[in-house]
DNA sequence: AATGTTTCTGAAACCGTTTGCGGGAAATCC
DNA sequence: GGATTTCCCGCAAACGGTTTCAGAAACATT
């Protein structure tokens, strides 16, 4: 194989030597930095363009104690929930020029901790702790040598900011909507009794119930998987109990579409006799369904946006940020609550 | 916020000067080399670990030449497909020591060669070019100067390495299932056309079918989007065909999806009537589906592992391959074909 | 005791870039 | 013409490791 100087990558040395200057004086004219006379600005320019230069990050890393590199850790492995994160994020970084080491811990322990060694390791600026998990997790401390901001997983440490979707005002928009689309008789479907996300929205729904001085039909939220098959179940259990009812709100899109195939299978319509708002605007499931699923959209990617901003804002050395910092959701109108 | 020096990163010096040594038998201590006696050795690492040092590996890599990170441009964005990949990648590099930067050029060539410029500025030792297309994309030319590997995507130069999913073989798997399962009037629904994906599974359907003995039902496949709409439709125009079929190959779960679902209601019973295989083992499909769909699964997390295999290959400096490598299919049963 | 051999350690160079400082050359002033 | 000032540019150190090489120290040999 090729040497390893002769690998062809160009030096400022390279670019001096062309230019007729030292090495100095090429990082000045690149960088606009120091006096210099324009026509040897010009010069060391040209040359540059000419040898094809592009400075070795690693050596102005070194030197700047800067690498322009945030980790991003994902507690369990990269999923759907994920990528929107990562793309919002990615969105903000680029624009600061920085550029996103990626690492899935699998939720194991002693591989996370691995990767925060390699990440201190590669001297990244900061650290994006993301994941799904139902509930809280451990922070990694503040005394933590770089800033971290935790996106979509929440750190039991209030010193720390956790940047989370707002799943109870999210829940109360989509029972909002159902009663304006003239629905009185609500149930709601929902995932996991322990999941925190099963029971902030279960609150909201609660909460706007409450609003309108309407109360849940049945009494209770309906707990069970988060699965197309718990949706129609649940289906199945609202048309038996002889209960009338005119909305759902589903704690997922998928619990949605289970539900509204039930109810099309048992002969309700939807949306004419029953409204369906489901959560998370998951394309595959929410335009596939019959009808289409009007849904609460959790903003990931705004999420995922905010965060990076956070983390960077940090990383500037501007006061870091702390405890939780809620995402607005928004609704997604579909056919399933369609009227008239 | 605290001083940049004062961050309190432990450098090789400061471990020397704990032990009593220089930073070169620092430096050999730790990484095994030279010739040291036993016992300087021992306390050397009982400094560095009692400042908890950790090398920069800025400063390693400068020397090096090495960066231990390779660059993954997604040409899409992260999707549904790149995740496995991805998974399947970081196995192969983590176990190298390697890490991985994320970057979505979201099928924008400008920022694919903004991309590829920072990846070079920052002298990742290799690239993985991923995403899906439905067709082959430029090659980066040979004249790239470090290893790049082609993975899902295809590249138009047979110099390059492109690591694809077997669409052919996969599809013959599929078919020669249901074959075995006892039908021989078989249907195959397909995607769009043009796709590369679509013809290779076509052509694939063809071999298996023509070494059976056995030809299309209808003659042709059937060509819409990969959509469960379209699954549904396509199971009426079956049953409407007036032909007899009792076997159906689905270019998609999606696809297969919604012919289940079209069957079903058209009072066809699945998998007594007749057998559905559909493509990709995606689990909220596949599993969600009545009945859950027998599918080939592309086995990406594979696909991933080999392509960064590969990479590290090339990177280590043995001849890198090139032309195209196929990552063997394999199927999964479920319900949708099963017999008895 | 002088020389040869082996074993260990430290000094220094190096990677590629940035930057403060100093100095030479040219321009300006008296 | 000499003293200042201004304008450019080069020198060298620094970042944090690794590696080479020379040489000191310890030991063996004659």
């Amino acid at each position: 194989m090729a040497q390893r100087k002769a690998r062809g990558v160009v030096t400022v040395a390279d670019v001096a030597e062309h230019a007729g200057v030292s090495p100095g004086t090429v990082s000045k004219a690149l960088n606009g930095r120091g006096q210099l006379k324009s026509e040897t600005r010009q010069r060391v320019l040209a040359s540059a363009e000419k040898l094809g230069f592009a400075p070795n990050l690693l050596a102005r890393s070194l030197l700047s104690g800067r690498t322009y590199t945030v980790g991003v850790l994902t507690t369990d492995s990269v999923g759907r929930f994920t990528i929107p994160l990562l793309t919002g994020a990615e969105d903000a970084l680029g624009a600061g020029q920085m550029s996103m080491l990626l690492c899935e811990s699998r939720g194991d322990a002693i591989r996370e901790q691995h990767y925060l060694r390699v990440l201190m390791a590669r001297r990244v600026d900061g650290i994006i702790i993301t994941g799904r998990s139902s509930n809280v997790r451990p922070s990694l401390g503040q005394d933590f040598p770089i800033p971290v901001v935790y996106a979509l997983c929440q750190s039991d440490s209030m010193e720390d900011l956790s940047v989370l979707h707002d799943d109870e005002k999210g829940a109360e928009m989509a029972v909002n909507h159902l009663v304006e689309t003239g629905r009185s008789r609500i149930a709601h479907v929902s995932g996991p009794p322990r999941h925190a996300a099963t029971q902030n929205r279960s609150r909201g729904a609660a909460t706007a119930l409450a609003a309108a001085g309407l109360s849940l039909v049945l009494g209770e939220p309906l707990h069970g998987e988060w699965s197309e098959a718990w949706g129609r179940e649940a289906a199945q259990r609202l048309m038996r109990s002889g209960e009338r009812f005119n909305g759902v709100f589903c704690a997922s899109d998928q619990i949605a579409r289970g539900v509204a195939d039930g109810l099309r299978e048992g002969g309700v319509a939807v949306p004419e006799d029953v409204g369906i708002v489901g959560v998370d605007n998951w394309l595959p499931m929410a335009e596939a369904s019959r009808p289409p699923l009007t849904t609460i959209d959790l903003n990931l990617a705004e999420l995922g946006h905010i965060a990076a901003t956070r983390l960077l804002s940090a990383i500037e050395g501007k006061d870091a940020a702390s405890g939780i910092e809620r995402v607005p959701a928004f609704l997604v109108k579909r056919r399933s609550t369609e009227i008239g």
